[in-house]
DNA sequence: ACGAACGGGACCTCCCGTTTAT
DNA sequence: ATAAACGGGAGGTCCCGTTCGT
């Protein structure tokens, strides 16, 4: 949807090669981060010439965007499909953390999606590209959080959207904390736990 | 001996000049951020001249970690300074969330400070100037939970630190969701109450 | 992967290009020195663009020791070259102080390159390329001094690397003196000739 | 002589300030060298304010010239008094390269002058003050020479002021080579010394 | 005489998005 | 289509020599 520029692909070849372009740009970003990427080196990275470049994506802000959008789409599904497998609302709603730390653990570009979305919410404007993908995170999760009060598991005199929220922003904000003061990953992950911990005695209604 | 230039006024006139140096430009990044605000947007919005700056600051990022460092610790000591009126341990506890919220909501530049961080950290090199101010602000609020695990009020098996990590982070992480979606104030409260309320229902035995 | 940019010309006119660039630079440093040289003396020497420079070399500096080892190399070459067209040993050895005298009479950029060196060098840090060409000389010379000694004609209780280093060292000061004295070219030859001179004498075992 | 700049100080307390700022440049500029020496720092090292160093020296250019013309002058005062301790022309001719070996070795800043000499020649004119210390060595070495000549010590068929010309030429063009080829002390010591034997080589008569 | 501030020039770096030959 | 070259703008740094109140 919303085709971020260039003209769109018709061939399957084409499609194939913006996919390419895709996955090696999301790799770049993921090591340099957005601003210290400059057009060469995913020109470079990609092996395509600056014209073959320019004909899929009109600047590096689009790409970047259509990353964003490629990488949160298929992370989101990959979490969601995962936690589904659990039987009970509140199963699900536990095994959402875990479920995260293992995508971030497995897949080294889904840390650093986040900040390549800061990155680009630090430009000048702020694209629905941009928001999309962090709404549609907060859905699935208010989504659990309500069915999980549906079940009569789960407390109810919070509201699901705002609870949602509240997680989502926290789990971003305790990468970007493990990144600003250069933790490691089980610190993070620690980090998570504890948070994990809270929102169980929080909620969890026995 | 001959210091790499910069600040250190001897005068009360100069010291004068310096403070209000850092706060024209705090000001500044807070509307414009680290990046997209330049040298000149400092110089101009000063009043003061290109040699003036240099003679205080040798770069922007001195001057923007300078920045930090002054509003971070200002901050800081008024946070607590409010919390410290409360009576009992929890009853500061409880009093932490109200001061921040009356912080960010009364100066406008305590909202953008952690995205300056941000920025900066988005940097080559993270300078311990940009990790310091974090790092006090876990101290302090870890140590309100100690306070209040030893008076027996709050549940103790938390680990004060990891707690106040999270708390920070999730604290962060909302004003960045806040400005990623493009949220206004009071829903930022609002979401931060939720927060705290989870932090409440959580911790605080009865 | 992601080289830093800069030249790895890939076809026929990207590398003649680069070597009209290192040529052109050559001629403005010789005339003005590294330091007094501007970027944009360069662009208007060469009669490129900006970007044409950027997409060859990423820095004055770079340029710059690119000239160096282009230059040094060539004319090591040459020098050798044509000293090895001598029969003897010692022939040789007495064909190079001529040899290099005519190098320096006959081109002009080489006579500065060992400034170029110089300023190069008083830049913090002394890169390898720096370094590299001066001590190929060296090698050359002992080389020479080596070759002579086997063959029974040099006094052999002088070390080869040592005398060469004094040698080399010697002519560049010479020029070096030449500058700042601001004597003319046949004053210089005379003193490399009264150099000459005191090494034959020293040397040469009759 | 030629006071080169600057009210020339008239009371005895202006002359010794005049001195100490001699010295405490001569030190910075050996540390950092000339180019990289900025007003502020030599200010800052001699512990005066910006106007009471303009009192003395217009520029930085101006004092530089003048710590060469000061450092020069009392070393070459040094070497030829220690020198003209030795009985015979020979002797003292002799004598030259330990006494300037022992001064680069106990000054430090007597290593240095010749770089800041060379750094000055660098900028765009020349001026008699960067001169006339090297041509004031010169002469001294050829009145050795001469002398050696006169006694029937030394070859007479090679001119004095030219052989003079190449000794200090070398002397030089060795340190340099030993800056750029970052050598150590004792291997500059080694090629002053391989240098002093060519000489002997060539120029004793017996 | 001192610290503060002036006022501005010069330079290098960076890199974007495009056009031109082949 | 590919490599080469365009053409330029924006920004940061550096630091000089001076002037201004005190």
């Amino acid at each position: 949807m919303t085709e971020p520029a260039g003209k769109t692909p018709t061939t399957a070849k084409g499609e194939a090669t913006g996919a390419f372009l895709l996955r090696t740009a999301a790799a770049v970003f993921a090591e340099r981060g957005y601003r210290a990427t400059t057009q060469n080196d995913l020109i470079a990275a990609s092996g395509l010439t600056k014209g073959a470049f320019y004909f899929y994506f009109r600047s590096k802000r689009d790409l970047a965007l259509a990353v964003i959008a490629d990488q949160h789409g298929r992370w989101l599904v990959r979490v969601r499909d995962r936690v589904l497998t659990q039987p009970t609302p509140t199963a699900q709603f536990r095994a959402l953390v875990p479920a995260m730390l293992d995508l971030v653990a497995t897949e080294p570009q889904a840390w650093s999606i986040t900040r390549l979305t800061r990155e680009l919410a630090l430009d000048d404007t702020i694209a629905d590209e941009v928001r999309a993908p962090t709404l549609q995170w907060i859905v699935v999760v208010a989504d659990l959080v309500r069915r999980g009060q549906a079940a009569g598991e789960l407390r109810t005199d919070l509201d699901p959207h705002q609870l949602a929220t509240v997680l989502v922003g926290a789990f971003d904000g305790l990468k970007d904390l493990t990144d600003i003061l250069q933790l490691d990953q089980p610190a993070f992950a620690q980090h998570v736990r504890t948070l994990a911990a809270l929102v169980e005695l929080a909620l969890v209604t026995t």
